[in-house]
DNA sequence: CAAAATTAGTTCTATATAGTACTATTTTAA
DNA sequence: TTAAAATAGTACTATATAGAACTAATTTTG
């Protein structure tokens, strides 16, 4: 059987973001971003994490998480600092201002959602979200995978270049 | 009903992004990236098309593809050249090379899409994909909108810097 | 406990992406 | 048939995104 699910997934998301955009600005909301907008997602659920968590959680690089970060944190929307237990990791800890733009985001996600299921019943989509949290589920065992297939083959200089 | 429908598509675009990616190197594909297989995509159905036509096929906006496009000619991936029936437009024809591409990017296709189903049927495969398509069309029809009540609200200067 | 391995993040660099404003061409309408 | 409107694409600019290589901190292991 011949399937387009990746071709309509990255499509969706192209006109989605655009979309959003425009409603977010549509709304007054200019303190962030539809990408800005999908990290605070993740924190509104839970913040003072690392970033490997927020990684894991957003499905954004590690690296692309760092410029995001710096950025909102020049807006004022969070505010990283060293995690004292662990010298290695950094907390992210939402400021009371990004706190108090979950309700307006939230408008604006609903009537996203509306848009999205036009013509589709309840049920449907239930069923939408539940299987992409599948294709999900799957694609993130598969990442996990190469990583340690990766890790294996370049397994000449680790820690080598340490001190 | 909560949803988290966008959320989901967007963290499986990025998650699928990278690991797309890596089985196109892993093939030894490395005429081409993820982003410019989408386009590849919607090419190999059909070339000598306008930019319009392909920026609507492949969700991208105009401009995104004026970029995208110019650094694949310079890869020798495509051509583009004016429209002699329509002066405005572009037409974009695939080159041999691009054209021989491909079979081993179907190939690679088939083994995200396995992926992509580990656990689930084809019967569910094919109704996630029908789901995804009326979400779509229901994106496009409210971006053609907010893009039209837009162009209302900034009627002041249209043409008018025009000669 | 010290060396090796692992883990967490960042930097550097290149590409992708889109908003706004623009030019050129074609179509529409008075 | 010419002025206005619409359409097609590009330039400029800012942000988002990730791969590779790196430093620092912690954990594992011999």
């Amino acid at each position: 059987m011949v399937t387009r699910t990746g071709f309509l997934i990255t499509q969706i998301k192209q006109v989605q973001g655009r979309v959003f955009q425009r409603l977010l600005e549509r709304c007054g909301i200019d303190a962030f971003n539809g990408a800005q907008g999908h990290i605070l997602y993740v924190l509104w659920q839970e913040d003072k994490v690392p970033i490997a968590t927020l990684s894991r959680k957003t499905g954004l690089a590690k690296n692309t998480l760092t410029a995001m970060l710096a950025h909102m944190e020049a807006q004022g929307l969070l505010v990283r600092k060293a995690n004292p237990a662990d010298g290695r990791q950094v907390l992210v800890a939402l400021t009371e201002e990004a706190r108090e733009l979950q309700g307006p985001y939230e408008r604006v996600s609903e009537e996203m959602n509306a848009l999205f299921y036009q013509g589709l019943t309840q049920a449907d989509a239930a069923l939408l979200d539940s299987l992409l949290d599948k294709v999900l589920l799957n694609l993130e065992e598969c990442e996990a995978r190469l990583k340690k297939s990766t890790e294996k083959r370049g397994e000449s200089d680790h820690g080598k270049s340490n001190r």
